[in-house]
DNA sequence: ATAATTGTTAGAGTTAACTCTAAGTCAAGC
DNA sequence: GCTTGACTTAGAGTTAACTCTAACAATTAT
């Protein structure tokens, strides 16, 4: 199956504008245009396209995926430096995993001390925001 | 205990310029000046960085942060606003982690197939790239 | 007392990633 | 044959979040 980027777009929630601005930055050198101009997406063409997607939604600037699929171009040479950057993009989302896993913690603190602000009427006195203390004393050293 | 910007900085991993552009954009509304006209952070502005800090990681933007600190100032009346606002939060943040595990099944698939690669010294033939054929079938529905 | 450090401001400049516009081509339907 | 809709390009404009500069003041170290 082949697809217009119009289908492309709409499929991974981009726009038409989003996938030709990747192409002019060059993410997706191999994509071929028909008789008219207009591009075509083979079906790898599209793999590679949720792969920038993910690589991106990661954290990966545009110019670094440029580079993995430069690496790619290069052939069975790069394959090891392929490897490793997935291997670092992985560590980045354990990272990114266990960041989010705290921010939650504190988000929900904040949940059940308002849940109680309100049951109060007021967040004036009588509630310590211990949990913030506790980040705030490990970070700089005493109580 | 009290703490210059700077030092403020330093533990929370910002730069001054960070910080005072946060200022700038009415987010550390209360932070009080010294008799020098230099900024001086008491605890509980550092619990309110933390927080921002929070709330930007999981991608709330500087606006709604403001919009949330002005909820703050205006007293009990907006409660309940800011406690919906951190149950949209948390919302966000569980979507954010089910995206990332997605993700990292992607790229864990990656490793797999390079390490793979590595081991036959290429990737010309013989691996398909089923679990993206996978993905793709699943948005276009056909095979 | 002087030099280094740390702070201040207003405002300019940068960066990434879009986002949109204008002017045009091309294929399909009425 | 003409309109509609999807595509093309080059290039301008936008946005968020910094990031830096210049010129100056105050504090701290030697």
């Amino acid at each position: 199956m082949r697809y217009s980027i119009g289908q492309v777009a709409k499929k991974l929630g981009l726009t038409t504008h989003t996938i030709r601005y990747y192409d002019k930055e060059g993410l997706l050198p191999f994509v071929r245009k028909g008789s008219s101009g207009a591009r075509v997406f083979e079906e790898d063409d599209v793999d590679w396209l949720i792969i920038v997607e993910c690589l991106k939604g990661t954290g990966m600037p545009l110019k670094e995926i440029r580079t993995y699929i430069q690496l790619c171009q290069q052939g069975d040479a790069t394959l090891q430096k392929r490897f490793e950057m997935f291997k670092k993009q992985k560590e980045k989302i354990e990272k990114q995993m266990n960041t989010l896993k705290q921010y939650m913690e504190k988000i929900d603190f904040k949940i059940a001390y308002y849940g109680d602000a309100i049951k109060h009427g007021t967040d004036d006195i009588y509630i310590r925001n211990t949990w913030l203390a506790t980040e705030r004393e490990r970070l700089f050293g005493h109580k």
